[in-house]
RNA sequence: GGGCGAUUAGCUCAGUUGGCUAGAGCGCCUGCUCGACACGCAGGAGGUCGCAGGUUCGAAUCCUGCAUCGCCCA
């Protein structure tokens, strides 16, 4: 018989990948008489190559894999995301770095046409890694959010919800980042704790006289300034009594951003205060004349000194508080973090001259164009000069660091664009409430129904060059301008008919617009009364259609017009979600104009209609719960205003992927481990089963990472390496753990690794899968198959009639019915659990080795050769069978291996069934292949037998009894220097007679996998004088031991056994002379105990008999 | 601060509607190179189920509080 040798993933994924590709077995098109199954595969960014959090993608190629075998038309489709400020900061950085140029020197074209470089590199990096990964995807498909097909859809929603008035522009207080000068989101934000220090600055009250100000001696007033010293340089009297009378005092951590400060927020129960509401502060420096207000969400009266400066436009607690109560906005900074116009004080004279008695700040202090740092040192010193400042102290702070540039961010007001979220809000919120739509585990629900219940609005601009261009032209202008007659016609007379959305907004105004090209010419009529009423300016702003070819919106001759006359097209672009958003169904070439759209760009094939219309909406997303409200929630909404459908019935949120602390896996942080490192060192099916293996619906994954040993291969636990906590893991070099020698990790730099090799990133998580592996591979070419080609099984012949023949069969239907139920709830760890248990212990452990007998003979000079008797060619119908339906119910999980396994038993055996049943042709590719018990192959899935289970569990319990003595005996003889036993010599088992002819039936194999020579079975037998015991309910076993071994050993063993039995029967009485329990238990609970207890004190009789003879 | 979740063997995790004598893989111990597989086979040790209360005949499981950790939202 000859081995297959050891299983080298590396020689088969590819061959079977290209299988796979070349016959066609991922693409799907639409086929009316099957039923369409669909995976939108959440793209991944563009940004970097992806690490093992994205190797979660093989579970929702699990679900394509599963759901195709059942007959459905599958198709997972494939892409990746642009990832505006992500992927634009990594060139961004990248430039700098290695060309010392910035985004302004190369401007936005040659920005943007080196991004689309990296977006090549990366982009064909990523999707190659998917191929290795398994990913069964219809490639022909594959989109990406920035191309033709996406950007249809992109600029055709913009321009509806534009016209629909879901669209508007305004202010907001976003985290700047004053370096790539764009906002970013609260997710990319990193807060550091920084010591700095809190400065209370006392602020005069209007009216009152400020000799409490004590300027320091005027030599002190320099140039120089310099933050004073952490140790106070002002002390403040302890109790001052003017404090609260003639000043306040505000404490911060920002003392620039009072420059912009408007008002100063006590709480309105505050008795200290309470007298002030409603009076004035004039701000030192600016000699501004700013409100005393009361708000109790601001102000704590506990905290600081109870007063709080209030800067709208630099703080989103302030903002919220100008907002409450009408504010000024002032914005200090310019957009790349200097001061601006604003920032230059009054003069105390031209304060005076406005009404107000002061007090003020004598003379002009002016902070125009300095950075935001140096405006600090020269606040602080001014104010400190001037006896404003009365204390430092030492502080510690938290402070915001864009995750792109590094750099602080700073709070800002900008104009933005928004989606007004709450009428589509609405829809997707009723989508999970009426079960439209699932979450699989279903505890996801509430979050995502408590976020879109705030109903927020969504801002949808990014101040950056990577993405959709907003197609929104604008500028302001007189009314008159746009409704004066030129040549007979106004501007927007010559305009209404066009397919642009042209929008007219008052500046200034109440935020209300009108549409003048969709309302029938009522907003036209409006526009011409207002100006009747007198001349304004105005906001004019035009929306472009969808361009049909894709490329961009679509600029009619509304936009050229303004084009002629002074529009701007918006120099933003849109938030990656949102062509996100759009994913289902743009990548379906949603929308669809008339029945033959235009082709696209670079001969990319039109939009076919026939596609949306069947795959659309999508069966199951598979993301990460981080994103639910980001991207699942918005694919909802747009989804239900746009097509009126779901975009899925279910969403499936994996578990997130973690390091040995708990951290989360990430390239950037050190941790992250790259899949084919994985592939390299495990094989991708390896990978594949360990991760389905651990998809249970728990949050998190830990996943240990080590170094694998370039020389020794050991591997080095990262935790052993890098002390706990550090952040990022940035380890260049380290020793192996085994082998003492050095290596290089990932982040030392190219002459390091030469030198000293590189370790791949690892994990000992994965040997499980690879063992998994391995194991298959070794029974299916090592056993199995072999045995087919000596004789080849006609498995035509009649139904089994062989004990474990028919065991196998029935466990094989529970695996089947188990593996399908719990694959079909998303249970993917407890599928892989009942596949690897039902492979490894039954198929393996115990079929296998029940077969070997069966199927050859050993001839004198020890070689064997294959029987051909009936007993032989049902096991091996039952072995090939076994196999057959092993490898459909692996292949979702370790498609490679599967589909190797499959070919090499279709060489062997082309055609095959169900022992019982005709054979036939088997499907050419098991990717292809029927699903055991699905429609297809209802014949496959066979019956349960409970009698042949229940007669083999007894046999395995007689087996696992003569191994266990033996073993006992066997310790015994070690630990007295004896030779171990082979076998047993001889065994006796007591038993009632039914059982005794059950066990005779099957003497030979007890005998062989027990391990003993001879036994005597029946109800008569006599327990021999020295023996060793395994007692069972309703079955002995002795094993005689006289000669063999010392016996002292075997009364403690007893004694033990007897001590644990006895303590389960003492606690069962109890719980059954519990009155209590007697009367409240259920019936069946009170008989199963009774039940128990009558074991366990038959077996207590059996032990104190055996403890009786060894005395 | 609010929400969701976690805390079970040295490690990583299971444990359905309360009925448990709490399981698996890795690691550990003992024995085995016997004719698929040492990435293996056979056997074994190891857990007052985070802490404190409560409900119940009965709690790893349900309730309350606390502690620690993770994520999301403020």
């Amino acid at each position: 018989m000859s081995s297959g040798g050891a299983y080298d993933p590396r020689q088969v994924e590819p061959a079977m990948y290209e299988l796979w590709e070349r016959s066609g077995a991922f693409d799907a098109d639409p086929d009316p008489a099957r039923q369409p199954f669909t995976v939108m595969m959440p793209p991944p960014n563009v940004t970097g190559a992806l690490h093992l959090g994205h190797a979660m993608y093989t579970v929702q190629d699990l679900i394509t894999r599963y759901r195709r075998m059942c007959g459905d038309n599958a198709l997972y489709l494939p892409g990746t995301d642009h990832a505006g400020i992500a992927t634009q900061a990594v060139v961004e950085r990248r430039l700098r770095e290695e060309e010392g140029l910035t985004r302004k020197e190369l401007g936005r074209e040659g920005l943007v046409e080196r991004i689309w470089q990296w977006k090549e590199e990366y982009g064909a990096r990523i999707l190659s890694q998917l191929r290795r990964i398994g990913c069964s995807s219809d490639w022909r498909r594959t989109r990406f959010t920035l191309d033709a097909t996406c950007a249809r859809a992109v600029y055709h929603v913009f321009h509806r919800l534009y016209r629909d008035g879901l669209i508007f522009r305004g202010p907001r207080m976003v985290n700047w980042d004053t370096q790539l000068q764009t906002a970013v989101a609260d997710d990319e934000i990193n807060y550091e704790t920084v010591k700095g220090s809190l400065w209370h600055i006392r602020y005069p009250i209007e009216g009152r006289p400020d000799d409490w100000r004590q300027p320091p001696p005027a030599a002190e007033g320099t140039q120089d300034a310099q933050i004073p010293a952490v140790a106070a340089p002002v002390d403040a009297p302890a109790a001052d009594p003017r404090r609260g009378q003639d000043y306040l005092v505000v404490a911060t951590t920002r003392p620039e951003t009072m420059l912009g400060d408007t008002a100063v927020a006590v709480h309105p129960e505050d008795e200290r205060y309470r007298h002030l509401i409603g009076r004035y502060v004039i701000l030192p420096l600016m000699n501004r004349r700013i409100p005393i207000i009361a708000d109790p969400i601001l102000v704590s009266r506990e905290f600081g000194t109870g007063c709080v400066k209030v800067t709208p436009a630099h703080d989103p607690n302030d903002y919220e508080c100008g907002k409450r109560h009408s504010l000024v906005f002032i914005n200090i900074l310019t957009p790349d973090g200097f001061m601006n116009s604003s920032a230059g004080g009054q003069a105390d004279d031209a304060a005076r001259a406005s009404g107000s008695s002061g007090p003020f700040t004598p003379g002009v202090h002016d902070y125009r164009g300095l950075s935001k740092s140096d405006a600090r040192k020269r606040v602080v010193a001014d104010l400190e000069r001037l006896g404003y400042l009365e204390r430092v102290e030492p502080y510690e702070t938290q402070v915001g660091h864009s995750d792109r540039s590094k750099s602080p961010i700073e709070p800002m007001i900008s104009e933005q664009w928004f989606v007004r979220c709450g009428p589509l809000a609405e829809l997707a919120m009723e989508a999970v409430r009426d079960g439209r739509v699932r979450f699989y585990p279903s505890r996801y629900a509430k979050g995502y129904l408590d976020w879109l219940s705030e109903k927020r609005d969504w801002c949808i601009s990014r101040q950056l060059w990577w993405g959709h261009r907003i197609p929104v032209w604008s500028r302001e202008m007189p009314l008159s301008d746009l409704l004066s007659p030129s040549s007979g016609q106004t501007p927007l007379h010559a305009l209404t008919g066009c397919t642009s959305v042209i929008r007219v907004e008052e500046i200034g105004g109440t935020g209300e617009w009108h549409d003048v090209t969709r309302d029938n010419g009522v907003g036209f009529a409006a526009l011409r009364a207002a100006l009747a009423a007198g001349d304004r300016r105005v906001r004019v702003s035009i929306c472009a259609p969808m361009n049909p070819t894709g490329t961009d919106c679509l600029p009619d001759a509304a936009v050229e017009w303004a084009e002629q006359n002074g529009f701007e097209r918006d120099p933003d672009v849109l938030d990656t979600w949102f062509s996100s958003a759009l994913w289902p169904f743009s990548t379906l070439g949603w929308p669809h104009v008339g029945d033959a759209p235009p082709p696209g760009p670079q001969g990319e094939a039109p939009p076919n209609r026939a596609d949306f219309d069947y795959f659309f909406p999508t069966s199951v997303l598979c993301t990460a719960r981080d994103i639910i409200s980001l991207w699942v929630a918005r694919m909802v909404m747009l989804s239900l205003y746009f097509t009126r459908r779901v975009p899925f019935s279910h969403v499936y949120i994996n578990p997130t992927i973690q390091d040995g602390q708990g951290r989360r896996m990430s390239k950037s942080l050190g941790n992250g481990v790259d899949p084919l490192d994985l592939i390299d060192l495990y094989g991708a099916d390896a990978l594949r089963v360990t991760l389905a293996q651990l998809a249970g619906d728990t949050q998190d994954l830990r996943i240990p990472v080590a170094y694998a040993c370039p020389h020794c291969a050991a591997l080095t636990p990262q935790s052993s390496v890098v002390p706990r906590g550090k952040f990022p893991i940035d380890v260049k070099t380290a020793a192996c753990s085994s082998c003492k020698e050095r290596f290089a990790t990932a982040w030392a730099d190219a002459a390091t690794k030469a030198e000293l090799g590189v370790a791949l990133d690892s994990s000992e998580r994965f040997e499980q899968g690879r063992n998994f592996c391995t194991k298959l591979w070794q029974a299916a070419t090592g056993f199995v198959i072999p045995n087919l080609e000596a004789v080849p099984p006609d498995t035509a012949r009649a139904t089994p009639t062989v004990l474990e023949d028919r065991w196998l069969l029935s466990r094989l239907r529970a695996c089947i019915e188990e593996v399908t139920q719990r694959l079909d709830r998303y249970q993917f760890s407890d599928a892989m659990g009942r596949l690897y248990d039902f492979f490894w212990a039954e198929f393996c452990d115990w079929y296998v080795e029940f077969a070997k007998p069966r199927l050859s003979t050993r001839n004198v000079d020890g070689a064997s050769s294959p029987r051909s008797d009936a007993s032989a060619a049902e096991a091996r119908a039952v072995l090939s069978w076994g196999l057959d339906v092993t490898l459909r119910m692996l292949h979702p999980a370790g498609p490679f291996i599967t589909e190797a396994l499959w070919q090499r038993l279709g060489a062997v055996l082309p055609r095959r069934g169900a022992p019982g049943c005709p054979a036939v042709e088997a499907a050419p590719l098991l990717v292809r292949a029927p699903w055991p018990g699905s429609p297809a192959a209802a014949a496959d899935a066979g019956s349960r037998d409970p009698a042949a289970e229940r007669e083999m569990e007894e046999l395995q319990g007689v087996i696992r009894a003569l191994r266990d003595v033996r073993t006992r005996l066997n310790a015994i003889r070690s630990a007295t220097r004896q030779p171990a036993l082979r076998t047993l010599p001889t065994g006796v088992i007591r038993c009632d007679a039914p059982t005794a002819a059950r066990l005779q039936h099957s003497l030979a194999q007890i005998l062989r996998l027990g391990q003993t020579d001879a036994l005597a079975i029946g109800p008569d037998q006599q327990r021999p004088a020295e023996c060793f015991a395994n007692i069972m309910t309703g079955i002995e076993v002795f094993v005689p031991v006289s000669g063999l071994a010392d016996l002292g050993a075997e009364r403690a063993r007893l004694a033990r056994e007897r001590e644990e039995v006895a303590g389960h029967a003492a606690r069962v009485e109890g719980k059954l002379s519990n009155a209590a329990f007697a009367g409240k238990a259920p019936a069946a609970v009170i008989e199963a105990e009774r039940a128990r207890l009558a074991e366990f004190r038959e077996r207590l009789a059996k032990i104190d008999d055996s403890l009786r003879e060894l005395a």
